[in-house]
DNA sequence: TTACAAGTTTAGGCATACCAAAATATTTAT
DNA sequence: ATAAATATTTTGGTATGCCTAAACTTGTAA
């Protein structure tokens, strides 16, 4: 089945507060998108006619086994491109909101690169790899740092 | 005035037309946008009434200057996050694809930290860095080849 | 020069996703 | 137990951005 991408704001945002409070409540998911709870309510009963959550009014709503699924495929795209942002020197809070920006509809193969990236940086014998923190130098002062190092090989 | 990402999306369509032809009329939007020249025509309209181009009906549409500089805006976060993923071995027609996904609403932090991270590969003094190198082994064999190196240095 | 083909616009509709206000259900405090 | 406060849902409405079909222009070929 294919899923817009507002659903899958909403599937993300109801597993991270069922995470912290058992299910998710209306209200709380308005507050969490930012939206009014009427409009929460019209998207969980198209979401439940979907088999991807469990609705019973004035209830709150508990992700189904599938609806689960997409909900953690879905944030771990967004951790992957939070990751290659923190890398790139982008302050926490934007990241976390740019992610959920970029976390839609990016193919496959782009996210399997930048997941590649961050397994790169993270798993290279030497942990923290020193050109990262010329990145760092550079992106706070603008001056290159490893004029030394890069001319020393190749 | 407040721009929505459908707006610039035509902005830069026109301009990407305009370079090529002088101006871009209803048709080759239509084709380029993917969608039908019915449609094409309701939103010039809405264009046209913001200021962003010239529009007289039956004539193709040229940017204004306002026009042009969104557009050209537009295109350079375009370049900057297409440059970006080209150096994370994203495939160019799919790294042109997801540019467009991702070139909008991010924050200007985010792309600065971009532009400063492709800067920073282009212009470190050794304008080829290994660890990109060593990072497009890794990518297409997940093989680490810089064991050495980095080990020597810290 | 006129008629037809190609291109464009208008008109009427649809889906998504939001809102405010009113109606309804639930919870809490007395 | 029941009224008041809080939470949720329903209803009716809006904006965006797309579509098809029909109407209208324009340019071209006979």
């Amino acid at each position: 089945m294919e899923l817009k991408r507002r659903e899958e704001d909403y599937l993300e945002a109801i597993y991270e507060i069922s995470k912290r409070k058992g299910k998710a409540r209306t209200t709380d998911l308005a507050e969490y998108l930012g939206i009014k709870p009427a409009s929460v309510t019209e998207m969980l009963q198209k979401l439940a006619a979907k088999g991807l959550l469990e609705y019973h009014r004035y209830s709150g709503v508990v992700l189904s086994k599938k609806g689960e699924e997409v909900a953690l495929s879905v944030r771990e795209r967004h951790d992957t491109i939070r990751e290659l942002l923190k890398y790139l020197q982008v302050p926490p809070d934007i990241a976390q909101r740019d992610a959920c920006i970029m976390e839609h509809n990016l193919s496959p193969i782009t996210i399997i690169q930048l997941k590649k990236f961050i397994n790169f940086i993270k798993n290279c014998p030497k942990n923290a790899p020193i050109w990262l923190e010329h990145f760092k130098k550079y992106s706070e002062t603008g001056e290159f740092d490893c004029r030394e190092e890069c001319e020393e090989k190749i």
